[in-house]
DNA sequence: TAGATTGTTAATCGATTAACAATC
DNA sequence: TAGATTGTTAATCGATTAACAATC
């Protein structure tokens, strides 16, 4: 019961892995509890990991019964700031931009795609499901008037910089970034990355590359 | 240089983010050199760092000097196995599968989109870049006879697990997933995650929630 | 009661940082 | 030479794990 104190990022970061599977479960299975080894073994997480991550928020379990599942959601969604949905900015309107403003997956996980930017005029005024795709000029108005604190950005490398810096200064408090660069922001703002390609070469580490050796290359 | 030995994850984790830091100098710079201070100044990383990661590897710099980014860039290209390019397989043609499909970010980057399925007829057949969207029950030839050691899959939730089962006994040894679900795979087969929802979920703890007081709601 | 499982402690393990001799 | 910067060491800091008393 460490309530207090400064939470580790790391630990802060799985609780949205754990509340994922707890949503699930909720959904599709009978159980109304489960245990943190249960929890672990479908994570391929630790038990112990879990406890003590959950331990960091309060005692949300009961010995020799384990957590209900339904509470435990109910507290992480608390604790993640998920009570009320949260409005989402998305800038650039290509392929990517396309596919979060369609995106299924933020319903009722507490987020919601409010507007969409584009500079190219050719995209402006085309409809993304409810949403019709908006001049890049009108970003500052119409974020400041919807009250939106985060944003996706999906924009070239060569503008995402600019973009981040005006969506920071019209209020902006937390930015997902499809671009492949790192983007600078000030003090208290919040970002996130995500590049298929850093996440691949993570991985071909571990493989073995095809040797294509002379013997090989002459077959 | 201690070159032998296990590496650790997170260390390998930094080298795309050196790595992609360092092409972009050596593309839009005139500089031939960087220092960890100056590389670690552009990521938001310590020098030390840096420099501790390095020299896992071996020795690429020179005291006074730093180091001559374009032999580092080939190092790094060495050690991540990006030599020679990776071809990767996308499963799911829906919008996302598109913007994957269509992504120009993996040129010279070591990766290359070789094939695309998906499981509704109506997209088969359809063209996608240099690509044709072929049906799913194609995955495990093609796969074998391209030689696809990676995969990207944007399947609805309901299939992800089969589809990886799919992949990883066609030989498949990295996944890349957009699924928001954890994926089991055998020992030896890299997962890598990609869940919008989670890394703005990890944000919004660090955010104060909207207090819609019983006051403003009146209003 | 007996079995299960929590929350917590202490030990272990691992990662980051500061400092500096070596040297370009 | 003087200044800069590496690679490495040791110290510090932080995260994970194993173990267990408490208790449902």
């Amino acid at each position: 019961m460490n309530v207090t104190g400064e939470i580790p990022d790391i630990v802060v970061g799985r609780l949205p892995i754990y509340l994922r599977e707890l949503n699930r479960m909720a959904r599709s299975e009978d159980n109304m509890t489960t245990s943190s080894r249960d929890l672990g073994h479908r994570l391929g997480i630790s038990s112990a990991q879990i406890r003590k991550d959950l331990s960091h928020f309060g005692e949300f379990g009961k010995q020799g019964t384990g957590y209900h599942i339904g509470y435990l959601i109910d507290q992480l969604t608390q604790i993640l700031h998920l009570k009320e949905e949260w409005g989402v900015a998305v800038v650039g309107a290509g392929y990517l931009g396309h596919a979060l403003a369609n995106y299924r997956g933020f319903q009722d996980r507490g987020f919601h795609v409010v507007c969409v930017f584009d500079k190219d005029l050719d995209k402006v005024g085309i409809k993304m499901g409810d949403l019709t795709v908006q001049g890049i000029d009108e970003l500052e108005e119409t974020i400041d008037r919807m009250n939106v604190e985060m944003a996706i950005i999906a924009v070239p490398v060569s503008v995402a910089q600019e973009i981040t810096d005006r969506l920071v200064k019209a209020g902006v408090k937390a930015l997902l970034s499809y671009v492949p660069i790192h983007l600078n922001v000030p003090e208290g703002v919040q970002v996130s990355y995500s590049d298929p390609v850093v996440q691949m070469q993570r991985m071909t580490y571990y493989l073995t590359p095809v040797a294509t050796t002379a013997a090989e290359s002459s077959t």
